[in-house]
DNA sequence: TCTGCAGATTAGGCTAATCTAATCTGGACG
DNA sequence: CGTCCAGATTAGATTAGCCTAATCTGCAGA
Protein backbone atom coordinates (compact mmCIF):
# COMPACT_ATOMS: atom_id res chain seq x y z
CA UNK A 1 0.00 0.00 0.00
CA UNK A 2 2.90 2.34 0.42
CA UNK A 3 2.24 4.30 -2.75
CA UNK A 4 5.71 5.94 -2.83
CA UNK A 5 5.92 9.09 -4.96
CA UNK A 6 7.29 9.56 -8.07
CA UNK A 7 8.40 12.59 -9.79
CA UNK A 8 5.58 13.65 -11.56
CA UNK A 9 2.70 13.20 -9.02
CA UNK A 10 0.62 16.03 -8.56
CA UNK A 11 1.97 18.45 -6.48
CA UNK A 12 1.56 18.58 -2.62
CA UNK A 13 -1.30 20.62 -1.57
CA UNK A 14 -0.29 23.58 1.17
CA UNK A 15 -1.51 21.88 3.64
CA UNK A 16 0.73 18.88 3.14
CA UNK A 17 3.80 20.97 2.99
CA UNK A 18 3.06 22.71 5.85
CA UNK A 19 3.05 19.77 8.04
CA UNK A 20 6.18 18.56 6.73
CA UNK A 21 7.92 21.61 7.54
CA UNK A 22 6.10 21.67 10.80
CA UNK A 23 7.81 18.01 11.57
CA UNK A 24 11.46 19.00 10.00
CA UNK A 25 11.60 21.81 12.75
CA UNK A 26 9.86 19.38 15.76
CA UNK A 27 12.47 16.60 14.65
CA UNK A 28 15.19 18.36 14.23
CA UNK A 29 16.78 17.91 17.77
CA UNK A 30 15.03 15.38 18.85
CA UNK A 31 14.07 11.87 17.24
CA UNK A 32 10.29 11.95 16.54
CA UNK A 33 7.64 15.22 16.51
CA UNK A 34 4.23 14.13 18.57
CA UNK A 35 0.72 14.73 16.97
CA UNK A 36 -0.05 17.31 20.04
CA UNK A 37 2.97 19.41 19.34
CA UNK A 38 2.36 19.68 15.47
CA UNK A 39 -1.14 20.36 15.99
CA UNK A 40 0.34 23.42 18.07
CA UNK A 41 2.55 25.04 15.72
CA UNK A 42 -0.29 24.45 13.10
CA UNK A 43 -2.85 25.80 15.03
CA UNK A 44 -5.23 22.57 14.36
CA UNK A 45 -6.99 19.94 16.45
CA UNK A 46 -5.12 17.18 17.72
CA UNK A 47 -7.38 15.07 15.12
CA UNK A 48 -6.55 16.87 12.07
CA UNK A 49 -3.06 15.70 12.40
CA UNK A 50 -3.71 11.92 13.55
CA UNK A 51 -5.69 12.27 9.94
CA UNK A 52 -2.66 13.92 7.87
CA UNK A 53 -0.12 11.54 9.55
CA UNK A 54 -2.27 8.87 8.16
CA UNK A 55 -1.94 10.23 4.68
CA UNK A 56 1.37 10.94 4.70
CA UNK A 57 2.53 7.88 5.77
CA UNK A 58 0.45 5.96 3.43
CA UNK A 59 1.92 8.57 0.57
CA UNK A 60 5.73 6.92 2.04
CA UNK A 61 6.46 10.92 3.35
CA UNK A 62 6.95 10.28 7.01
CA UNK A 63 7.47 7.23 8.87
CA UNK A 64 4.20 7.01 12.29
CA UNK A 65 4.98 5.07 15.12
CA UNK A 66 1.45 5.39 16.68
CA UNK A 67 1.57 6.54 20.27
CA UNK A 68 5.10 8.10 20.06
CA UNK A 69 5.24 10.30 16.69
CA UNK A 70 6.40 10.97 13.53
CA UNK A 71 9.64 11.34 11.58
CA UNK A 72 10.23 12.33 7.99
CA UNK A 73 11.18 9.73 5.14
CA UNK A 74 14.08 11.31 3.02
CA UNK A 75 11.10 11.99 0.33
CA UNK A 76 9.40 13.97 3.06
CA UNK A 77 12.59 15.22 4.19
CA UNK A 78 13.48 16.26 0.33
CA UNK A 79 10.14 18.09 0.56
CA UNK A 80 10.52 19.99 3.57
CA UNK A 81 14.04 21.30 2.51
CA UNK A 82 12.63 22.30 -0.40
CA UNK A 83 9.88 24.67 1.44
CA UNK A 84 12.37 25.72 3.30
CA UNK A 85 14.80 26.74 0.91
CA UNK A 86 11.57 29.03 -0.76
CA UNK A 87 10.33 30.57 2.67
CA UNK A 88 14.35 31.44 3.42
CA UNK A 89 15.24 32.52 -0.14
CA UNK A 90 11.48 34.91 -0.06
CA UNK A 91 12.98 36.45 3.27
CA UNK A 92 15.84 37.32 1.68
CA UNK A 93 14.82 38.70 -1.35
CA UNK A 94 11.79 40.75 0.50
CA UNK A 95 13.88 42.49 2.56
CA UNK A 96 16.87 42.97 0.12
CA UNK A 97 14.60 43.71 -2.86
CA UNK A 98 11.47 45.39 -1.52
CA UNK A 99 12.60 46.97 1.46
CA UNK A 100 10.54 44.71 3.78
CA UNK A 101 12.06 44.44 7.45
CA UNK A 102 12.50 41.41 9.86
CA UNK A 103 9.43 41.84 11.45
CA UNK A 104 7.30 41.73 8.59
CA UNK A 105 8.69 39.44 6.20
CA UNK A 106 7.55 35.85 7.99
CA UNK A 107 3.65 35.84 6.88
CA UNK A 108 4.54 36.81 3.38
CA UNK A 109 6.88 34.07 2.69
CA UNK A 110 4.85 31.80 4.71
CA UNK A 111 1.93 32.50 2.12
CA UNK A 112 4.13 32.68 -1.09
CA UNK A 113 6.10 29.88 -0.17
CA UNK A 114 3.20 27.55 -1.51
CA UNK A 115 2.45 29.43 -4.91
CA UNK A 116 6.11 30.37 -6.16
CA UNK A 117 7.39 28.03 -8.58
CA UNK A 118 11.10 26.55 -8.57
CA UNK A 119 12.53 28.33 -11.62
CA UNK A 120 11.32 31.90 -9.19
CA UNK A 121 13.34 30.69 -6.84
CA UNK A 122 16.28 29.93 -8.50
CA UNK A 123 15.99 33.40 -9.82
CA UNK A 124 15.74 35.58 -7.05
CA UNK A 125 18.66 33.57 -5.55
CA UNK A 126 20.11 34.06 -8.33
CA UNK A 127 19.96 38.00 -8.46
CA UNK A 128 21.05 37.74 -4.36
CA UNK A 129 24.14 35.93 -5.90
CA UNK A 130 23.48 32.26 -4.52
CA UNK A 131 23.30 33.26 -1.16
CA UNK A 132 23.88 31.05 1.92
CA UNK A 133 22.07 32.12 4.71
CA UNK A 134 18.67 34.32 5.46
CA UNK A 135 17.85 37.50 7.44
CA UNK A 136 17.62 35.58 10.42
CA UNK A 137 21.28 33.58 9.66
CA UNK A 138 19.42 30.59 9.16
CA UNK A 139 21.09 28.45 6.59
CA UNK A 140 19.38 28.20 3.37
CA UNK A 141 19.28 24.50 2.14
CA UNK A 142 20.89 24.33 -1.58
CA UNK A 143 18.61 23.80 -4.70
CA UNK A 144 19.73 20.23 -4.53
CA UNK A 145 18.50 19.73 -0.67
CA UNK A 146 21.66 20.01 1.59
CA UNK A 147 21.55 22.26 4.45
CA UNK A 148 24.67 23.39 6.77
CA UNK A 149 24.52 21.55 9.81
CA UNK A 150 23.85 24.09 12.49
CA UNK A 151 26.50 23.21 14.87
CA UNK A 152 26.28 26.64 17.00
CA UNK A 153 27.82 28.02 19.94
CA UNK A 154 26.70 31.08 21.97
CA UNK A 155 29.24 33.46 22.85
CA UNK A 156 29.09 32.84 27.03
CA UNK A 157 29.95 29.24 25.13
CA UNK A 158 32.69 30.06 22.86
CA UNK A 159 36.16 29.53 23.87
CA UNK A 160 38.58 32.53 25.18
CA UNK A 161 40.43 33.48 21.67
CA UNK A 162 38.07 31.75 19.82
CA UNK A 163 37.63 33.01 15.95
CA UNK A 164 33.57 33.18 15.45
CA UNK A 165 30.99 34.42 12.68
CA UNK A 166 28.07 35.28 14.08
CA UNK A 167 25.36 33.52 12.77
CA UNK A 168 21.89 34.19 14.49
CA UNK A 169 20.51 36.28 17.10
CA UNK A 170 18.75 34.44 19.50
CA UNK A 171 15.72 36.75 20.08
CA UNK A 172 12.32 37.84 18.57
CA UNK A 173 12.92 40.99 21.12
CA UNK A 174 12.54 43.68 18.46
CA UNK A 175 14.47 46.62 21.37
CA UNK A 176 17.36 43.61 21.32
CA UNK A 177 17.48 43.34 18.05
CA UNK A 178 18.13 47.18 17.56
CA UNK A 179 20.57 47.68 20.00
CA UNK A 180 22.36 44.77 19.16
CA UNK A 181 21.98 46.28 15.25
CA UNK A 182 23.75 49.42 16.88
CA UNK A 183 26.29 47.20 17.76
CA UNK A 184 27.15 46.00 14.82
CA UNK A 185 26.31 42.57 15.68
CA UNK A 186 24.10 41.18 12.78
CA UNK A 187 24.87 37.96 11.32
CA UNK A 188 27.42 37.46 9.35
CA UNK A 189 29.97 39.70 11.09
CA UNK A 190 33.11 38.26 12.23
CA UNK A 191 34.31 38.68 15.75
CA UNK A 192 36.81 36.76 18.32
CA UNK A 193 36.55 35.96 22.35
CA UNK A 194 38.67 38.47 23.70
CA UNK A 195 38.12 38.33 27.24
CA UNK A 196 35.43 36.12 30.05
CA UNK A 197 35.05 37.75 33.74
CA UNK A 198 34.19 34.24 35.93
CA UNK A 199 31.23 33.93 38.11
CA UNK A 200 28.87 35.23 35.40
CA UNK A 201 30.74 38.24 34.80
CA UNK A 202 30.67 40.07 31.24
CA UNK A 203 32.17 38.79 28.03
CA UNK A 204 34.09 41.09 25.58
CA UNK A 205 34.67 40.19 22.12
CA UNK A 206 36.58 41.96 19.33
CA UNK A 207 34.78 42.22 15.80
CA UNK A 208 37.74 41.14 13.58
CA UNK A 209 38.00 43.45 10.69
CA UNK A 210 38.06 46.83 12.98
CA UNK A 211 39.26 45.40 15.80
CA UNK A 212 36.40 47.25 17.60
CA UNK A 213 35.47 46.06 21.36
CA UNK A 214 31.75 45.15 23.02
CA UNK A 215 31.37 43.99 26.31
CA UNK A 216 28.13 41.77 27.08
CA UNK A 217 26.39 40.60 30.17
CA UNK A 218 26.00 37.14 30.19
CA UNK A 219 22.36 36.94 29.48
CA UNK A 220 23.32 38.99 26.06
CA UNK A 221 25.93 36.77 25.41
CA UNK A 222 23.77 33.92 25.51
CA UNK A 223 21.87 35.20 22.92
CA UNK A 224 24.63 35.63 19.77
CA UNK A 225 24.73 32.34 18.25
CA UNK A 226 28.00 31.99 16.51
CA UNK A 227 29.89 29.09 14.51
CA UNK A 228 33.70 28.34 14.36
CA UNK A 229 35.28 29.94 11.96
CA UNK A 230 38.63 27.72 10.83
CA UNK A 231 41.63 29.38 10.67
CA UNK A 232 42.43 29.51 7.02
CA UNK A 233 38.99 29.79 5.08
CA UNK A 234 38.90 27.95 1.67
CA UNK A 235 37.16 29.83 -1.10
CA UNK A 236 33.78 30.36 -0.72
CA UNK A 237 33.58 32.93 -3.18
CA UNK A 238 30.05 34.26 -3.01
CA UNK A 239 28.68 37.60 -2.39
CA UNK B 1 -30.55 36.16 2.89
CA UNK B 2 -27.90 38.60 0.23
CA UNK B 3 -24.75 38.32 3.30
CA UNK B 4 -23.69 41.81 1.84
CA UNK B 5 -20.07 41.12 2.38
CA UNK B 6 -18.34 43.27 5.04
CA UNK B 7 -14.64 45.15 5.33
CA UNK B 8 -13.63 42.14 7.77
CA UNK B 9 -14.72 38.94 6.72
CA UNK B 10 -12.28 36.38 5.77
CA UNK B 11 -10.54 36.61 2.64
CA UNK B 12 -12.03 35.04 -0.81
CA UNK B 13 -10.48 32.12 -1.59
CA UNK B 14 -8.94 31.14 -4.36
CA UNK B 15 -11.37 29.80 -6.50
CA UNK B 16 -13.85 32.17 -5.74
CA UNK B 17 -10.70 34.61 -6.84
CA UNK B 18 -10.82 32.96 -10.49
CA UNK B 19 -14.37 33.31 -10.90
CA UNK B 20 -14.78 36.63 -10.13
CA UNK B 21 -11.86 37.20 -12.84
CA UNK B 22 -13.01 35.27 -15.63
CA UNK B 23 -16.69 36.90 -15.26
CA UNK B 24 -14.74 39.91 -15.52
CA UNK B 25 -13.15 39.39 -18.66
CA UNK B 26 -16.21 37.33 -20.22
CA UNK B 27 -18.62 40.55 -19.60
CA UNK B 28 -16.63 43.23 -20.39
CA UNK B 29 -17.54 43.57 -23.60
CA UNK B 30 -21.54 42.34 -24.00
CA UNK B 31 -23.35 42.49 -20.48
CA UNK B 32 -23.92 38.99 -19.67
CA UNK B 33 -21.19 35.60 -19.09
CA UNK B 34 -22.55 32.40 -19.55
CA UNK B 35 -22.15 29.66 -17.62
CA UNK B 36 -21.09 27.55 -20.32
CA UNK B 37 -18.35 29.84 -21.05
CA UNK B 38 -17.15 30.29 -17.32
CA UNK B 39 -16.63 26.33 -17.44
CA UNK B 40 -14.56 26.88 -20.42
CA UNK B 41 -12.38 29.49 -19.38
CA UNK B 42 -12.02 27.70 -16.06
CA UNK B 43 -11.82 24.51 -17.38
CA UNK B 44 -14.21 22.90 -14.93
CA UNK B 45 -17.40 20.99 -15.67
CA UNK B 46 -20.99 23.27 -16.36
CA UNK B 47 -22.77 22.30 -13.05
CA UNK B 48 -19.28 23.38 -11.25
CA UNK B 49 -19.93 27.09 -12.58
CA UNK B 50 -23.93 26.70 -11.29
CA UNK B 51 -22.91 25.60 -7.97
CA UNK B 52 -20.32 28.57 -7.59
CA UNK B 53 -22.67 31.05 -9.23
CA UNK B 54 -25.37 30.23 -6.50
CA UNK B 55 -22.79 30.74 -3.44
CA UNK B 56 -21.29 34.14 -5.29
CA UNK B 57 -24.89 35.45 -5.99
CA UNK B 58 -25.60 34.64 -2.32
CA UNK B 59 -22.63 36.93 -0.99
CA UNK B 60 -23.81 39.60 -3.26
CA UNK B 61 -20.65 39.13 -5.59
CA UNK B 62 -22.19 38.90 -9.02
CA UNK B 63 -26.03 38.84 -10.13
CA UNK B 64 -28.04 36.03 -11.91
CA UNK B 65 -30.39 36.10 -14.19
CA UNK B 66 -31.11 31.69 -14.57
CA UNK B 67 -30.78 30.42 -17.71
CA UNK B 68 -29.23 34.15 -19.26
CA UNK B 69 -25.67 34.55 -17.45
CA UNK B 70 -23.96 36.47 -14.75
CA UNK B 71 -22.72 39.95 -14.08
CA UNK B 72 -20.38 41.31 -11.24
CA UNK B 73 -21.77 43.95 -8.50
CA UNK B 74 -19.78 46.72 -7.85
CA UNK B 75 -18.64 44.92 -4.96
CA UNK B 76 -17.61 41.68 -7.63
CA UNK B 77 -16.53 44.27 -9.82
CA UNK B 78 -13.83 45.54 -7.26
CA UNK B 79 -12.50 41.99 -6.01
CA UNK B 80 -11.85 41.53 -10.16
CA UNK B 81 -10.05 44.57 -11.08
CA UNK B 82 -8.31 43.72 -7.76
CA UNK B 83 -7.09 40.58 -8.81
CA UNK B 84 -6.45 41.91 -12.29
CA UNK B 85 -4.30 44.50 -10.77
CA UNK B 86 -2.24 41.73 -8.90
CA UNK B 87 -1.43 39.94 -12.17
CA UNK B 88 -0.75 42.68 -14.19
CA UNK B 89 1.68 44.08 -11.79
CA UNK B 90 3.23 40.89 -11.13
CA UNK B 91 3.58 40.05 -14.73
CA UNK B 92 5.66 43.54 -15.25
CA UNK B 93 7.51 43.04 -11.83
CA UNK B 94 8.32 39.81 -12.96
CA UNK B 95 9.34 40.70 -16.48
CA UNK B 96 11.64 43.48 -16.06
CA UNK B 97 12.91 42.26 -12.40
CA UNK B 98 13.66 38.96 -12.89
CA UNK B 99 14.48 38.21 -16.41
CA UNK B 100 11.40 36.58 -17.22
CA UNK B 101 9.55 36.30 -21.31
CA UNK B 102 6.31 37.44 -21.64
CA UNK B 103 5.37 33.68 -22.29
CA UNK B 104 6.64 32.31 -19.27
CA UNK B 105 5.61 35.22 -16.87
CA UNK B 106 1.46 34.18 -17.11
CA UNK B 107 1.47 31.07 -15.43
CA UNK B 108 3.62 32.40 -12.39
CA UNK B 109 1.39 35.30 -11.95
CA UNK B 110 -1.88 33.27 -11.89
CA UNK B 111 -0.41 31.69 -8.79
CA UNK B 112 0.72 34.23 -7.08
CA UNK B 113 -1.86 36.52 -7.79
CA UNK B 114 -3.83 34.49 -4.79
CA UNK B 115 -0.76 34.53 -2.57
CA UNK B 116 0.64 38.34 -2.28
CA UNK B 117 -0.50 40.75 0.24
CA UNK B 118 -1.61 43.97 -0.63
CA UNK B 119 1.52 45.71 0.83
CA UNK B 120 3.83 43.34 -1.57
CA UNK B 121 1.56 44.43 -4.17
CA UNK B 122 2.53 48.07 -3.97
CA UNK B 123 6.03 47.99 -3.15
CA UNK B 124 6.37 46.24 -6.46
CA UNK B 125 4.41 48.69 -8.10
CA UNK B 126 6.28 51.44 -6.36
CA UNK B 127 9.68 49.91 -7.35
CA UNK B 128 8.57 49.87 -11.17
CA UNK B 129 7.58 53.62 -10.67
CA UNK B 130 3.67 53.06 -10.33
CA UNK B 131 3.22 51.60 -13.65
CA UNK B 132 -0.03 51.99 -15.85
CA UNK B 133 0.21 49.16 -18.25
CA UNK B 134 1.52 46.21 -18.39
CA UNK B 135 4.03 44.28 -20.73
CA UNK B 136 0.94 42.81 -23.05
CA UNK B 137 0.19 46.62 -23.26
CA UNK B 138 -3.11 46.34 -21.16
CA UNK B 139 -4.07 48.99 -18.74
CA UNK B 140 -3.60 48.45 -14.84
CA UNK B 141 -6.29 49.11 -12.34
CA UNK B 142 -5.15 51.33 -9.52
CA UNK B 143 -4.92 50.60 -6.29
CA UNK B 144 -8.42 52.38 -5.68
CA UNK B 145 -10.36 50.20 -8.24
CA UNK B 146 -10.19 52.27 -11.46
CA UNK B 147 -9.15 50.92 -15.03
CA UNK B 148 -8.55 52.73 -17.82
CA UNK B 149 -11.20 52.01 -20.28
CA UNK B 150 -9.53 50.97 -23.49
CA UNK B 151 -10.97 52.48 -26.79
CA UNK B 152 -8.33 50.88 -28.82
CA UNK B 153 -7.92 51.47 -32.74
CA UNK B 154 -6.10 48.95 -34.70
CA UNK B 155 -3.50 50.67 -37.30
CA UNK B 156 -5.53 48.72 -40.13
CA UNK B 157 -8.84 51.71 -39.28
CA UNK B 158 -7.10 54.49 -37.92
CA UNK B 159 -7.51 57.51 -40.05
CA UNK B 160 -4.09 58.77 -41.80
CA UNK B 161 -2.79 61.95 -40.13
CA UNK B 162 -3.90 59.93 -36.60
CA UNK B 163 -1.49 60.45 -33.81
CA UNK B 164 -1.46 56.71 -31.49
CA UNK B 165 0.21 55.34 -29.22
CA UNK B 166 0.39 51.26 -29.44
CA UNK B 167 -0.44 49.67 -26.63
CA UNK B 168 -1.20 45.93 -27.69
CA UNK B 169 0.19 43.13 -30.01
CA UNK B 170 -2.72 41.66 -30.86
CA UNK B 171 -1.11 38.04 -31.46
CA UNK B 172 0.74 35.27 -28.71
CA UNK B 173 2.27 34.27 -32.27
CA UNK B 174 5.66 34.40 -30.85
CA UNK B 175 7.78 34.66 -34.46
CA UNK B 176 5.07 37.28 -35.29
CA UNK B 177 6.30 39.23 -31.93
CA UNK B 178 9.84 38.96 -32.56
CA UNK B 179 9.29 40.72 -35.98
CA UNK B 180 7.15 43.90 -34.59
CA UNK B 181 9.83 43.64 -31.56
CA UNK B 182 12.85 44.43 -34.53
CA UNK B 183 10.54 47.08 -36.30
CA UNK B 184 10.71 48.88 -33.05
CA UNK B 185 6.94 48.48 -32.40
CA UNK B 186 6.35 47.16 -28.85
CA UNK B 187 3.78 48.65 -26.77
CA UNK B 188 3.94 52.42 -25.96
CA UNK B 189 5.58 53.29 -29.13
CA UNK B 190 4.19 56.96 -30.62
CA UNK B 191 3.30 56.76 -33.99
CA UNK B 192 1.51 58.27 -37.03
CA UNK B 193 -0.41 56.84 -39.89
CA UNK B 194 1.02 58.36 -42.90
CA UNK B 195 -0.69 56.92 -45.71
CA UNK B 196 -2.92 53.86 -46.87
CA UNK B 197 -3.46 52.00 -50.34
CA UNK B 198 -6.68 51.70 -50.64
CA UNK B 199 -8.49 48.07 -51.55
CA UNK B 200 -6.46 46.37 -48.77
CA UNK B 201 -3.48 47.52 -49.72
CA UNK B 202 -0.39 48.23 -47.31
CA UNK B 203 -0.31 50.70 -44.28
CA UNK B 204 2.66 53.17 -44.07
CA UNK B 205 3.08 54.80 -40.87
CA UNK B 206 6.11 56.59 -39.25
CA UNK B 207 7.17 56.18 -35.66
CA UNK B 208 7.30 59.63 -34.29
CA UNK B 209 10.52 60.43 -32.07
CA UNK B 210 12.64 58.96 -35.29
CA UNK B 211 10.39 59.54 -38.11
CA UNK B 212 11.66 56.32 -39.86
CA UNK B 213 8.77 54.27 -41.48
CA UNK B 214 7.52 51.34 -41.87
CA UNK B 215 5.22 49.63 -44.49
CA UNK B 216 2.91 47.02 -42.89
CA UNK B 217 0.62 44.21 -44.78
CA UNK B 218 -2.80 44.94 -43.87
CA UNK B 219 -3.19 41.71 -41.75
CA UNK B 220 -0.45 42.85 -39.66
CA UNK B 221 -1.94 46.57 -39.93
CA UNK B 222 -4.95 44.81 -37.99
CA UNK B 223 -2.46 43.25 -35.29
CA UNK B 224 -1.95 46.67 -33.92
CA UNK B 225 -3.85 48.50 -31.14
CA UNK B 226 -3.28 52.16 -30.41
CA UNK B 227 -5.15 54.92 -28.30
CA UNK B 228 -5.26 58.09 -30.14
CA UNK B 229 -2.83 60.68 -28.14
CA UNK B 230 -4.41 63.81 -27.71
CA UNK B 231 -2.71 66.77 -29.97
CA UNK B 232 -1.54 68.16 -26.37
CA UNK B 233 -0.87 66.00 -23.83
CA UNK B 234 -1.75 67.47 -20.27
CA UNK B 235 1.10 66.50 -17.95
CA UNK B 236 1.29 62.75 -16.64
CA UNK B 237 4.24 62.98 -14.74
CA UNK B 238 5.15 59.46 -14.89
CA UNK B 239 7.93 57.76 -16.81
C1' DT C 1 -47.88 27.25 -32.94
C1' DC C 2 -45.17 23.34 -31.89
C1' DT C 3 -40.93 20.83 -31.26
C1' DG C 4 -36.25 19.85 -30.44
C1' DC C 5 -32.04 20.80 -28.74
C1' DA C 6 -28.20 23.42 -26.74
C1' DG C 7 -27.21 25.01 -22.72
C1' DA C 8 -28.46 25.56 -17.64
C1' DT C 9 -29.72 23.54 -13.59
C1' DT C 10 -30.62 20.02 -10.01
C1' DA C 11 -29.54 15.59 -7.84
C1' DG C 12 -26.35 12.89 -5.79
C1' DG C 13 -21.45 11.57 -4.85
C1' DC C 14 -16.47 12.11 -3.95
C1' DT C 15 -12.22 14.01 -1.66
C1' DA C 16 -9.39 16.79 1.34
C1' DA C 17 -9.25 19.04 5.30
C1' DT C 18 -11.19 20.52 9.27
C1' DC C 19 -13.90 20.11 13.81
C1' DT C 20 -16.00 18.02 18.45
C1' DA C 21 -17.00 14.12 21.27
C1' DA C 22 -15.91 9.58 22.49
C1' DT C 23 -12.60 6.06 23.21
C1' DC C 24 -8.14 3.96 23.76
C1' DT C 25 -3.24 3.24 25.55
C1' DG C 26 1.46 3.60 27.41
C1' DG C 27 3.97 4.74 30.98
C1' DA C 28 4.50 7.19 35.61
C1' DC C 29 3.64 6.55 40.19
C1' DG C 30 1.59 4.84 44.43
C1' DC D 1 1.37 -4.79 40.34
C1' DG D 2 -2.45 -1.92 39.46
C1' DT D 3 -4.49 2.64 38.45
C1' DC D 4 -4.96 6.73 36.21
C1' DC D 5 -4.40 10.35 33.06
C1' DA D 6 -2.21 12.97 29.35
C1' DG D 7 -1.98 12.44 25.01
C1' DA D 8 -3.29 9.72 20.76
C1' DT D 9 -6.68 7.82 18.08
C1' DT D 10 -11.26 6.68 16.13
C1' DA D 11 -16.03 8.04 15.07
C1' DG D 12 -18.91 10.97 12.88
C1' DA D 13 -20.21 15.59 11.04
C1' DT D 14 -19.21 19.80 8.19
C1' DT D 15 -17.58 22.63 4.33
C1' DA D 16 -15.85 23.92 -0.22
C1' DG D 17 -15.10 22.37 -4.61
C1' DC D 18 -15.28 19.28 -7.93
C1' DC D 19 -17.50 15.48 -10.77
C1' DT D 20 -21.26 12.64 -13.76
C1' DA D 21 -25.97 11.68 -14.85
C1' DA D 22 -30.50 13.26 -15.06
C1' DT D 23 -33.68 16.86 -15.79
C1' DC D 24 -35.37 21.30 -17.17
C1' DT D 25 -36.11 25.58 -20.17
C1' DG D 26 -35.88 29.22 -23.58
C1' DC D 27 -35.75 30.01 -28.11
C1' DA D 28 -34.89 28.97 -33.14
C1' DG D 29 -36.75 26.94 -36.96
C1' DA D 30 -40.39 24.10 -39.28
Amino acid sequence: MHATLRPGDPPLSRSVEDYLKAIYHLSSQGGFASTSDIAAMLEVAPPSVSGMVKRLSETGLIEHVPYRGVQLSPQGRRAALRMIRRHRILELYLTQQLDYDWDGVHAEAERLEHAVSDELIERMAGSLGQPRYDPHGDPIPTAAGEIEEADLVTIADAAVGAKLELRQVGTQDSARLRYFATQGLTPGVLLTVADRQPFNGPTTIALVPSGDRRVLGRELARLLLCSEVPVQEHGHADR
